[in-house]
RNA sequence: GGGGCCGUAGCACAAUUGGUUAGUGUACCGGACUGUCGAUCCGGGGGUUGCGGGUUCGAGUCCCGUCGGCCUCGCCA
């Protein structure tokens, strides 16, 4: 019989139809249960875990088995054989394999972290460990699951972007500074002293520039690199994008290719995670929600849908008011005084207003006045700041009732509200008030072109490439801080997913619309000219986006950390401690670069011989 | 760069809120056990309590500094 030299099958194949079957099995010893006269193993490997007897029948092979350290590589010979008692656990449990030969392959020597974990204890273990020995932990089950899911929504990814018809592209690693806002890394030319190449902060010049190729539909999961701090839900230095574009394409073109594609993950992960509720898309079509309608109602531009609490606009129920902060803010160009109802956490006094407005002042807002109705007298710190009147209108504005905390936020429209949106997150997850299982997404449109900066000047308020709504008529003819431009984000559970734009591709309203923020013809030329260039022997109308790759896998896995989604992920300084990078170099590298290194004051550096 | 939390055995954690020889689980080493299955039972080794100062009769515990990690804000399509 000819034999594979590691395996027949894997450790998650065999059944009670192999019963009398002479196998081999490849895999990590789990673990080891020794009674003496037999020691029973647990084999795994990617695909699960197979029981192995070793009994009086081959005592040799008893012996060395159990010498051996957990987690040793063995490849096992042995006969099928039904179980007396089938253990339910295991996929593979009707049968367990009683060994014949044993080779052990790769002796395990002692653990600085454990693959199986304690009987009540956590998997996670501190992350600098974690990652240091990063292929230990990968081997743990929950990790080990999250990155086959990954997978699989990257593959459905590309099935899906092929299905629609786009084409994927590679786009260069080694290019240009692009006018994207995080910092480069830059990497020297040794061919070309003193000149440096830039990784891509994102593909954003290819993409379009393939659209003035002629290309239809590009798409690519893009690695994207920004020297930039980490977050939770940002990994610092490289992450990927699902890159795409689409011609002749209107906003809703753009939505609807994503829509669609996320649509179908809940159902291609939920068979990965059978320990799971699969998760429900809350609503679909995703609804289309304008900036500021978000940013009135949930006080933020990445709402989390999956709970009410939204706020509510007092100004008309203060105007007039003499109480000054208030004053100054509805005396300010679209000043607003908006609060938010917070049923039940007035009971017990001023306690929870406190404690939210210590938590709004660890974020930098200034404070968090606040009213509590009672069946009697009002209380809270606004009591003697408003008149019977304005409590009164307050109530009837926000449906307040006895027992409830009021909150307020003041200022212009948008600082009014982002206080207001800080609270709402903070009680929605003290009282679990978003249902785990639900996925909420949207689109948020109409993000305005312009705004002012903190001198009063016009500014864009977010990308300059995308197309204002209303085009060259809008610019001659509406206040700049009027126009809406055709950028949008989808949001998913408060986390906001992707940007995205219909880019402007004329170059003519390019021109004037940077005009109105200041910038002349020949800045314009300067900065972009080789992207207007393009522009000028004709560019198909184009928009697309750009979904966090990494962030969405966190969002179907509902992993809080975007390491836990990430094979070989860098800490929160960007340091690889697997690999040790970044390093120092030795003299010859940097020589050859042209580079000499200036330490900053106080900073030892090496440079290796 | 700012703020917060943390650092005790290979790993995960405890230690009466300043008081005896720093414990428990797991891992490791040795022993017992013929159906275990996150085995069980018995025994053993393993610690400069991150590091450096200070307060105190006495510091894992309090104070200052420093290093490291995580979270968060700044930053960031």
């Amino acid at each position: 019989m000819s034999q594979h030299p590691y395996r027949t099958h894997t450790c998650n194949q065999l059944r009670a139809e192999h019963v009398g079957q002479r196998v081999r099995l490849g895999g990590w010893l789990y673990r080891k249960r020794d009674q003496k006269h037999q020691v029973f193993v647990d084999l795994r490997d990617h695909h699960g875990v197979t029981q192995v007897v070793f009994d009086e029948s081959t005592p040799a092979l008893t012996e060395r088995v159990r010498d051996l350290r957990v987690e040793s590589i063995l490849i096992i010979d042995g006969e099928v054989v039904r179980r007396e008692k089938p253990n339910d656990k295991l996929a593979t449990g009707e049968i367990e394999l009683k060994a014949l030969a044993l080779t052990v392959d790769s002796e395990a020597a002692e653990l600085p972290i454990q693959v199986a974990i304690p009987k009540g204890e956590s998997d996670r273990d501190g992350e600098e460990l974690r990652l240091r020995w990063r292929f230990l932990d990968l081997r743990r089950e929950r990790l080990h699951r999250n990155i086959v899911v990954r997978d699989v929504i990257i593959r459905a990814m590309r099935d899906h972007m092929h299905a629609e018809g786009f084409v994927e592209f590679q786009t260069p690693i080694l290019t240009n500074s692009s006018p994207e806002g995080a910092r480069d890394y830059l990497v020297p030319s040794r061919v070309h002293p003193g000149k440096f190449f830039a990784l891509p902060q994102a593909p954003q010049q290819w993409k379009q520039l393939l659209m003035a190729s002629g290309f239809d539909r590009y798409f690519q999961i893009a690695p994207c690199f920004r020297d930039e701090d980490a977050r939770a839900d940002r990994a610092p230095g490289e992450f990927y994008q699902l890159d795409l574009e689409l011609a002749f394409a209107t906003q809703e073109d753009v939505f609807g290719v994503i829509e669609r594609l996320y649509q179908k993950m809940p159902d291609l992960v939920a068979p990965h995670l059978p320990d799971r509720p699969k998760k429900r898309i809350q609503q679909f079509p995703f609804p289309r929600l304008p900036y500021w309608e978000v940013v009135d109602r949930f006080g933020t531009d990445k709402p989390d849908l999956r709970f009410g609490l939204e706020l509510t606009d007092v100004s008309e129920a203060v105007r007039g008011t003499g109480f000054g902060l208030f004053a100054d803010a509805l005396g300010k160009r679209d000043g607003r005084v908006k609060a938010l109802r917070l049923p039940g956490l007035g009971k017990d006094g001023k306690g929870a207003a406190r404690r939210l407005e210590k938590a709004v002042k660890e974020k930098g807002y200034g404070g968090l006045p606040h009213l509590i109705y009672t069946a009697g007298e009002v209380d809270g710190s606004l009591k003697k700041a408003l008149t019977a009147d304005e409590v009164a209108r307050i109530k009837a504005a926000t449906g307040a009732e006895a027992d409830d905390l009021v909150v307020f936020g003041f200022g212009s429209r948008l600082q009014a509200a982002k206080v207001l949106g800080e609270v709402r997150l903070l009680v929605g997850r003290e009282q679990n008030l978003a249902d785990p299982t639900l996925l909420a997404f949207c689109f948020v449109v109409d993000f305005p072109f312009y705004e002012l900066d903190d001198e009063g000047k016009v500014q864009f308020s977010h990308n300059p490439f995308s197309m204002p709504q209303g085009g060259m008529d809008a610019l001659n003819g509406m206040d700049p801080l009027e126009i809406k431009a055709y950028q949008y984000d989808i949001c998913c559970n408060g986390v906001e997913l992707s940007s995205g734009a219909i880019r402007n591709h004329r170059p003519d309203v390019m021109y004037r619309a940077f005009e109105l923020a200041g910038y002349s013809k020949a800045d314009v030329d300067r900065e972009f000219g080789h992207m207007i260039q393009a522009f000028r022997y004709g560019t198909p109308p184009h928009g697309g986006m750009a979904p966090g790759v990494d962030r969405s896998i966190m969002i179907f896995l509902d992993e809080p950390n975007i390491r836990e989604v990430v094979a070989f992920p860098k800490n929160q300084k960007c340091q690889d401690l697997l690999v040790n990078a970044p390093s120092f170099v030795r003299k010859k590298q940097l020589d050859e670069l042209h580079i000499r290194i200036v330490p900053p004051e106080g900073v030892d550096v090496q440079i290796l011989p």
